[in-house]
RNA sequence: GCUGAUGUGGCUCAGCGGUAGAGCGUCUCCUUGGUAAGGAGAAGAUCGCGGGUUCAAAUCCCGCCAUCAGCUCCA
């Protein structure tokens, strides 16, 4: 008797009758069998010990695959019950999910007791035992509440002092007897335990052949958490923690964590005085001179990149009447996330002399894109296809309310500027300007040394405008603008804006990071809804079409992630000063000016120590600073008439004439950057 | 929005019922110095805001605001 199951691949593997997912996996190779983490059966997640059945279709989940990696850390979050269980055998399990970087598992600690980070070294000793031990988690379904398995699991985690168990998983019990467990009807869901060693909990699974695999553990911090996250049930104890197949990957996220907490923008923002944020303005940066700098550089970099690709820059209002948000559907949509103004009156019969609901003719909101605004000027006149393919950009301030908790530095603000812009075109056009954008944002993370960009793309979201016909039509120009690029993109449906579908640029940072920053938003429906026409080459009026589009995003946010990215040294031709000129002493202040005055001719941003310090000193003052270039001027360069260079991380450039000292330094400008990517681009082609 | 923690000179923090402290930074003076901290002195604070308890509140209680960490659910 053999049976025959089906590969992803599409291939066919037969195997002994009552063959498992881990026979499978050994059937194809030792390896494969060493590194399967659970089966995906008929799209149904099953352990490795599985037995299959003949037709089932199998994908094998393996330590590479992130359902591993979920499967594994919620096997973790077992292990880590089985510990806290033995250290305090009172305690009350809950539930045990995974999360975005780990697990957790919520805890009722009867009579007052507690578990703190100080528990951690015992609980974490007590997983090491129980992973050296290896003991396999064993599936074992109940037929009811008189089965062994159940009265084991009631045995372990039982109140202590008490006939039953916890009264949480009781709960859970009756949930799911309530949806037909235990009631022997044939579809009805199972009630299933894990055993691993002594311990046993109530638990769907899968899990990891063994405790073996959960070597590479850490707790990382316990907070509050109420049972079914409601604040008038028990309150809970949260114990998170992580876990990683490998030693080196575990090692590798802790160090991560750590270095991000180094390159924290918002610390860095105050050392290297560049912004800073004000309680009566939450959420509302202020960039001090420095931070300035690199917001308008930024801005510089992103115009000059535009100017060689046919943008013409607009500038739109910052507030519009609340009937233009009705229409272009951001008051339906959008109305929680945006600032509304209200008229105040001075008014003598009022209490405050202040008539606060003066009644407004035409009451007017913030906006919180820019879209309608440059519809606005696309309305202006009538267009002509030979317009097209025409692209408006703005550097658009837009506001836009956060809830309260979600604010976070420059990365989440309620005040930021996109660097937007809108193509509008024939619907003939799209394929083209989807791969321009494609390449041209490519090019600007390159620019920073951002080469890791993932792409995805997003479909139609529940909260939507715009008919099924529109949806389908521009979800499948995307898609296949996509896919003529010849790019690999991953799908994310149900996640597109509610006017269109999206391609969404993923960036990784140098610490392993990944940031969405830009989009590219295909939209049928705000030129309809405005009104928008031109004139084709039949005579007739049209309908165009409009791609929303953003690189950095939004520029506050881009200049947090590359404040981190970079920890805080920026490129040279970004940093906000670029050369510290340091007189040895007062006696070289006048040859320092002259020095400052030369560098500063040549285009560098440079700045003077005029204070009465010693060198060491300053030198020490211009590296914390982190600016890329110290010139030393002492009595022997004043009489060779030369400067002395060297880097913030301490590079000599020794003695020499300022002309070889900018020479050396290669692109320090915008415009010299960017004619550097026109000269690379033209040698490769 | 929810949970917990925090809010003291420009910055980082100590003080936790009894006259507001330190370090860094700033300013002044001395020092004229060669590659990551010379010395001395001074200025600088309605202790987040508003109520309350107390003879007395930065300190205890309540409310609000802000910040930080996390959460926004089926084993």
């Amino acid at each position: 008797m053999s049976i025959a199951v089906t590969l992803p691949d599409g291939s066919s593997r037969s195997l002994e009758d009552g063959a498992t997912v881990l026979d499978l996996a050994r059937s194809i190779s030792p390896g494969l069998a060493k590194a399967t983490v659970i089966g995906l059966v008929n799209d149904r997640q099953v352990d490795v010990r599985h037995a299959l059945q003949d037709g089932d279709a199998v994908r094998l989940v393996t330590d590479r695959d992130p359902l591993g990696l979920e499967t594994l850390r919620h096997s973790a979050a077992h292990l880590m019950a089985a510990a806290i269980l033995e250290e305090f055998p009172s305690a009350q399990l809950t539930i045990g999910p995974v999360t975005d970087d780990g697990f957790y598992y919520d805890i009722f600690m009867p009579d007052g007791q507690t578990i703190t980070p100080a528990d951690f070294p015992k609980i974490e000793q007590r997983m090491k035992a129980l992973a050296k031990r290896d003991d396999p988690f064993v599936r074992c379904v109940a037929a009811s509440e008189r089965d062994p398995v159940f009265q084991d699991y009631q045995a372990i985690d039982k109140v202590e002092g008490g006939a039953g168990f916890n009264q949480f998983k009781r709960e859970i019990v009756d949930e799911l007897k309530r949806a037909g467990a235990l009631s022997g009807e044939p579809d009805a869901p199972e009630l299933s335990f894990y055993r691993s060693g002594g311990f046993i909990d109530l638990c769907r699974g899968p899990h990891v052949p063994s405790t073996g695999w959960l070597k590479h553990t850490k707790l990382m911090k316990v907070s509050g958490a109420y049972w079914r996250a409601d604040a008038s049930r028990e309150p809970l104890v949260r114990v998170y923690g992580t876990a990683f197949f490998k030693k080196k990957e575990l090692a590798e996220y802790l160090h991560m964590l750590e270095e991000a907490k180094k390159r924290d923008h918002r610390v860095l923002g105050e050392q290297l005085d560049l912004f800073h944020f004000v309680d009566d303005a939450p959420g509302f940066p202020f960039l001090h001179p420095k931070g300035a700098t690199i917001y308008n550089l930024l801005q510089d970099f992103m115009r000059g990149m535009l100017a060689r690709r046919d943008y013409h820059e607009v500038r739109t209002p910052l507030i519009l009447s609340e009937s233009m948000w009705h229409r272009s559907g951001h008051y339906d949509n959008y109305m929680e996330n945006m600032f509304f103004t209200r008229r105040q009156v001075r008014d003598a019969r009022a209490e405050d002399g202040i008539n606060h609901n003066a009644e407004e003719d035409r009451p007017m909101a913030v906006k919180p894109m820019n879209c309608p605004g440059h519809l606005l000027i696309y309305k202006h006149r009538l267009r002509s296809h030979n317009e097209f393919p025409l692209r408006l950009a703005e550097m658009g301030l837009v506001h836009r309310r956060e809830m309260s908790g979600v604010r976070h530095g420059l990365f989440r603000v309620q005040a930021f500027t996109q660097d937007d812009a809108h193509h509008f075109c024939t619907p003939e056009q799209i394929n083209g300007e989807i791969n321009l954008l494609i390449d041209f944002f490519f090019e600007v993370y390159g620019a920073f040394g951002l080469t890791d960009v993932a792409l995805e793309l997003s479909t139609r979201p529940e909260k939507s405008i715009g008919s099924d016909e529109m949806w389908e039509a521009a979800e499948s120009a995307l898609k296949g603008a996509l896919d003529a690029s010849g790019r690999a993109y991953k799908l994310n449906p149900g996640d597109g804006a509610f006017y269109g579908p999206k391609i969404d640029f993923h960036i990784r940072d140098c610490i392993g990071r990944t940031w969405q920053c830009g989009t590219i938003q295909l939209d049928f429906s705000m030129p309809g809804r405005f009104g928008l026409e031109y004139v084709g080459a039949d005579g007739d009026r049209h309908t165009p079409v409009m791609i929303h589009r953003a690189c950095y995003g939004s520029i506050e946010r881009f200049f947090g992630i590359i404040t981190e990215h970079f920890a805080g040294a920026f490129p040279l031709w970004l940093a906000p000063v670029q050369v510290h000129v340091l007189p040895v002493s007062e006696k070289h202040l006048e040859y320092a000016r002259a020095v400052q005055d030369q560098l500063a001719r040549a285009g560098l941003r440079v700045e003077l120590d005029e204070s009465d310090e010693r060198l060491g000193y300053k030198i020490r003052r211009s590296a914390l600073m982190k600016i890329p270039y110290a010139v030393v001027i002492g009595a022997k360069e004043v009489e060779h008439g030369t400067i002395n260079a060297r880097t913030s991380d301490g590079e000599e450039l020794g003695e020499l004439r300022v002309e070889q000292f900018i020479e050396r330094l290669g692109a320090f400008t915008v415009p010299a950057l960017i004619a550097s990517f026109a000269a690379a681009r033209e040698a490769a082609a």
